[in-house]
DNA sequence: TGATCCGTTCTGTATTGCCGAACAGCGTTC
DNA sequence: GAACGCTGTTCGGCAATACAGAACGGATCA
């Protein structure tokens, strides 16, 4: 999408279009000229391209109209490279015992720069089917992971990044003041962990907790997920603890430490 | 890799090749020079294909003396392929149940014309982490959920497919012999599920059993991974049964139906 | 301090990727 | 029933552009 002053290959750039285009299309695929239409180009360009794609497995073309779907090789090379991080790699087993032990949905988002982006997701064995993307930014303020990491930074970080994100509004939970939210923070700091009343989502609970690297950086958070009405209130702590327990065990396995907090 | 005689963007191809380098490279990452030399190609073309996939994210570039890595949008676009793919998003749950009962490692193959080819994983809370790939074909006679679907097809088949993956050892146990795997599919006819005892990996038992479509096609397998030695001789039975349970399961949600066997 | 790597930038050339027109196979519609 | 409109596909020709190679600047090592 964006795209950088230096030199790039422009026949690529409309290729990765094109994986987005049909990643992100209807479930029964897009056809030839529907993509042609999308991205503005011929169709005996754009045939060649959807060709090359389809022979890396990018891409499947299904039969008959040849619409165009995701293909295995999306599915072989995100595995890949969740293996390929060191992070996803000594969270995940950590992540199985949290949603072992809970039977909640787990997932892990790494720091990039006071906000979420989430790289893991355990889903628990209830019938929560909530599908939060992974590897992109997500809204800091909505999330217990993300106020978890708001929670480590200093105060004029968490400016930046409430102007940055604006401080939008999800559910009638949503926490769209700047002071209020750093009561909130305040309070994080103060338990340990962080907590998602449906600030995100109608009837979505989540609890989240950082964990840090040798520095004593916060490079990320974990979570649990599950609906509102599994948890009472006693329960909440408990999971809390439950949360920090993991979280901790991951900064362990990372060699990390957790600091006293500087003065914001 | 395999190129179609059908007119392909060249450009994008070698970009497509870049990643898997990358991908499939060591963890620390990999430098311009040795990209461009193991392509073949200038290191002026390769930067400029790699700042692309930089600017998509499907890489990233680390510093100092840049080195290539695997980058986000990988994982963002494995897990939406994921979402997109009807057969996962059914399967999903009931692995989870599957893997939080049993507390094992639970994968779900696609029947890829007698070849199992796994496309996604849960990954139980004990300490095995053997990472299997997802997305591309594996070998079908050492595979529980290889042998279940190899036994769900006719005699001819298993003929083609025999001859076609070469019955390969992979450890002492391995089946290599094709009248010894038919006496092998003949007996997990009769129980319903297949094991794995040691025949793809030193120490590793899987079970596995079939599920079908509405026409009563084998359309893939479910499969139960852990360590020998936490298995005794009952527990594989009760497995077994746990395991045909969730593939039954999972059946019924597909709208498929199981038949009786049509003559091999 | 020299030498040898690295990554990056630049410019020219010819490769090649793109467009548009023409073809072919269906489904629909009038 | 036939003509139309819509597909996906193939083919030639032009020009955009992706590539190769040399030159630059910085780092690291000897």
């Amino acid at each position: 999408m964006a795209q950088s002053s230096s030199t790039t290959v422009g026949s690529v750039a409309r290729a990765l279009d094109l994986v987005e285009l049909v990643v992100g299309g209807p479930e029964g695929g897009i056809a030839l000229s529907d993509i042609a239409k999308a991205v503005g180009g011929s169709k005996s360009a754009v045939l060649a391209t959807l060709r090359t794609l389809v022979n890396f497995g990018y891409l499947r073309a299904v039969d008959p109209g040849p619409k165009y779907l995701p293909g295995m090789m999306l599915i072989r090379l995100g595995d890949l490279a969740s293996a390929h991080d060191p992070l996803i790699a000594v969270a995940r087993p950590i992540l199985s015992q949290l949603s072992a032990k809970s039977g909640l949905t787990i997932r892990v988002a790494r720091n990039d720069g006071g906000f979420p982006v989430f790289i893991d997701r355990i889903d628990g064995p209830g019938f929560v089917r909530f599908h939060t993307p992974l590897g992109i930014r997500e809204l800091p303020h909505v999330s217990s992971a993300g106020k978890a990491i708001l929670a480590e930074l200093s105060e004029q970080e968490v400016d930046t990044v409430a102007k940055e994100c604006g401080l939008i509004s999800r559910t009638k939970n949503s926490i769209t003041k700047l002071a209020e939210l750093k009561t909130e923070l305040e309070h994080i700091r103060k338990v340990g962990f962080a907590t998602d009343d449906e600030e995100d989502a109608q009837g979505i609970f989540c609890v989240g907790a950082t964990f840090f690297d040798h520095f004593g950086r916060c490079i990320g958070a974990i979570s649990a997920t599950g609906v509102k009405t599994d948890l009472s209130e006693s329960q909440v702590a408990s999971l809390g603890k439950l949360v920090i327990k993991h979280a901790d065990q991951l900064t362990k396995e990372l060699h990390g430490r957790k600091l006293a907090r500087r003065i914001g």
